[in-house]
DNA sequence: CGGCGTGGTTCGGTGAACGAACCGAGCAAC
DNA sequence: GTTGCTCGGTTCGTTCACCGAACCACGCCG
């Protein structure tokens, strides 16, 4: 959201949300995570967002405890949702709800499926099928009705593809 | 959330969304709304923002469609939630949600009561009692066990004291 | 050992947020 | 009828975050 980070003025928990996750690009980079985005080279080629800023935006994630840092192969980092950044889930589905019923005029761009049900979920993340309200790891993601075309790094086309929630993609391999 | 409001690269409802609510205070302004604030000044007073920032989001969101400038007496105005505003109530609590439970220590700072049946609702936000999912009219707010007694400016003292969401609340006279 | 991919850092410029001051229309009391 | 108050702003100069572009170090790969 905002950029200074600072609603210290505000005694209420959504000023403290909103200090490490209210800052521009933030809510997008944790969206790219549960689709399973996960390198920095990723994120930045899909986000088109300046790698100073993604530099920055990653730290402050990984200093609130909503990534983890990991180095999976020497030089090489991912970064991962914490507990803490999966639970944000609901926070981030009810963003995308809201923008697909009143900034989404030929339809949603994507559907978010229960894995065991097959059911899509409604606006209020309840599955049709079972009354659930499944988490991210029980969702898949598919392409709505009015999906987009218009991007094509390599990045985005991966993530076209019906998919698990938080699955890592691999754009640069099989 | 941010500043710069433009998150035109991207094709994602999530980025459409921040777009109208994701620069700073913006979110803080709507919740607000939700807890019955509706003049400049009262607004002003309790977010401790600076007024020209104010009259700015103020009208983004009248311009966006999320608020409506009403007079409600010749020069005096009044900012009401419209109806895409009112369906922003989901994501805000969800936001309240998630801080309420990682950034709140001891305890929950606000509960939030199903009017017609008397019971908190859970972090879901649907009500033990009934299992439907209230909507911000259908709530009342109440101080829980660890409400700050911080902020002594008139609104935070009228909004201290439980009442129902949406109802305007007014600080100056009874 | 030369080139490439990854994961950054540095730098100068632009624009937004900030606090403080100023402003004008209504209203109310004196 | 003018002084003073409140409401709802606007203006101004400073500070600070974001931005794109360039640079850089490490590890691997042939």
């Amino acid at each position: 959201m905002a950029l200074g980070k600072d609603y210290a003025g505000q005694d209420c928990s959504l000023a403290r949300a909103l200090e490490d996750v209210g800052e521009r690009w933030t809510l997008l980079v944790l969206r790219d995570c549960f689709f399973g985005v996960r390198r920095f080279t990723d994120l930045q080629a899909h986000l088109d967002i300046s790698r100073a800023v993604l530099t920055a935006r990653l730290a402050d994630l990984v200093a609130a405890g909503l990534l983890e840092r990991r180095e999976y192969r020497p030089g090489r980092h991912e970064y991962l949702l914490t507990e803490q950044g999966r639970a944000l889930w609901p926070a981030v589905f009810a963003l995308v709800q809201w923008g697909e019923r009143f900034r989404a005029p030929n339809g949603p761009r994507r559907l978010f499926v229960h894995a065991t049900c097959g059911a899509t979920v409604d606006p209020t993340g309840a599955c049709p099928g079972c009354g659930a309200h499944p988490g991210p790891e029980d969702l898949e993601i598919h392409p709505g009705p009015a999906a987009s075309t218009r991007r094509d790094d390599a990045v985005s086309l991966v993530l076209r593809a019906p998919h698990r929630l938080l699955e890592p993609i691999t754009p640069g391999a099989g």
